[in-house]
DNA sequence: CGAATTTAGTTTAGGTATAAACTATCGGCG
DNA sequence: CGCCGATAGTTTATACCTAAACTAAATTCG
């Protein structure tokens, strides 16, 4: 019976742990999220996933498919096609047929979109290198390591619950 | 020339390093709430965001008034009102004017919503020991810390931000 | 070759997020 | 008492998210 006890205890104690890690995680994600969503908005007037979106094509700059945003973005197809539309309509990206395949297009930033990116960019990695600044070099290094394990095991046992 | 170079070649390394940080963060927040959403939706036919209002809730089994859930949730309080009027509609809470206030309203778990959400969270504390099982206790309880010091560090820097 | 399947992208329906404008009540103060 | 600023909550406009249904083009294979 002890050990029965003991084992039960230190599970449920395990797994507070484990939904209170959760829950800090979300937390800190939310707070950094939300404050540049609201300086992107203030300061250049635009929204966090179509600063990402224009990020991941400046990475790219022989142009992506919008398949290809949709997977680097984690996110649905029907959000990219929005989004599209309107970085389009404000020029900041041109659009154009795959060679080969009249399916898919292939989205570039335009010569307005990598001048506008730039300086967002700038700026945005300011405000994380500011938001970061409380934990000293060794310690980010530490929870990059750590969270480079926990999204190992993620997407390993996704592939798994392919149920 | 030379000290300067290398001082802003740290610097730049440096704000690459809290970049990805961030980057990661983000990607592991994402997925650990995107599994946890589609299967309290498979499971449960519920979303996160009312299964954190419900969590709120029992917490609190005196009731919270709307402003209350809706600064522990971190949302604005809009939300809250139709989350409210949902959970309300499917007999989950109760909602009686606040004594004294009558502005005010207090929201409980109604009966049924208690014994709905006693099921569900067991299911989701399953879940979220699951995924994080990759990482070991002792890396828990550092990832715990780690994050602490960032939300303490992103607190203080906010007020300070009352620019 | 031509039907069946897959893939690229769009559209639609339902839910959640914010910010800002609005209603109703509360509390203080002359 | 009566006005006035603060507070509780709702509503509205806009943007984003997913899942699922849909169109069109590409690919597979008998």
């Amino acid at each position: 019976m002890r050990e029965r006890v003991d084992t039960e205890s230190r599970a449920t104690h395990d797994d507070h742990l484990s939904v209170r890690v959760w829950l800090r995680l979300l937390a800190c994600t939310n707070l950094i999220g939300g404050r540049v969503a609201s300086r992107l908005r203030d300061d250049f007037d635009i929204t966090l996933p179509r600063f990402d979106f224009m990020s991941q094509l400046e990475r790219n700059p022989g142009g992506l498919r919008m398949t290809e945003i949709s997977k680097r973005m984690m996110v649905t197809g029907g959000n990219i096609t929005r989004i599209a539309d309107q970085l389009l309509a404000e020029g900041l990206i041109t659009r154009s047929v795959a060679p080969g395949d009249r399916r898919a297009s292939i989205v570039k930033l335009s010569a307005a979109g990598r001048r506008a990116f730039g300086e967002m960019a700038r700026r945005h990695e300011g405000w994380i290198v500011e938001m970061f600044a409380g934990v000293s070099e060794t310690e980010r290094n530490q929870l990059y390591a750590l969270l480079a394990k926990l999204k190992r095991h993620l997407n390993a046992v996704e592939s798994a619950a392919a149920r």
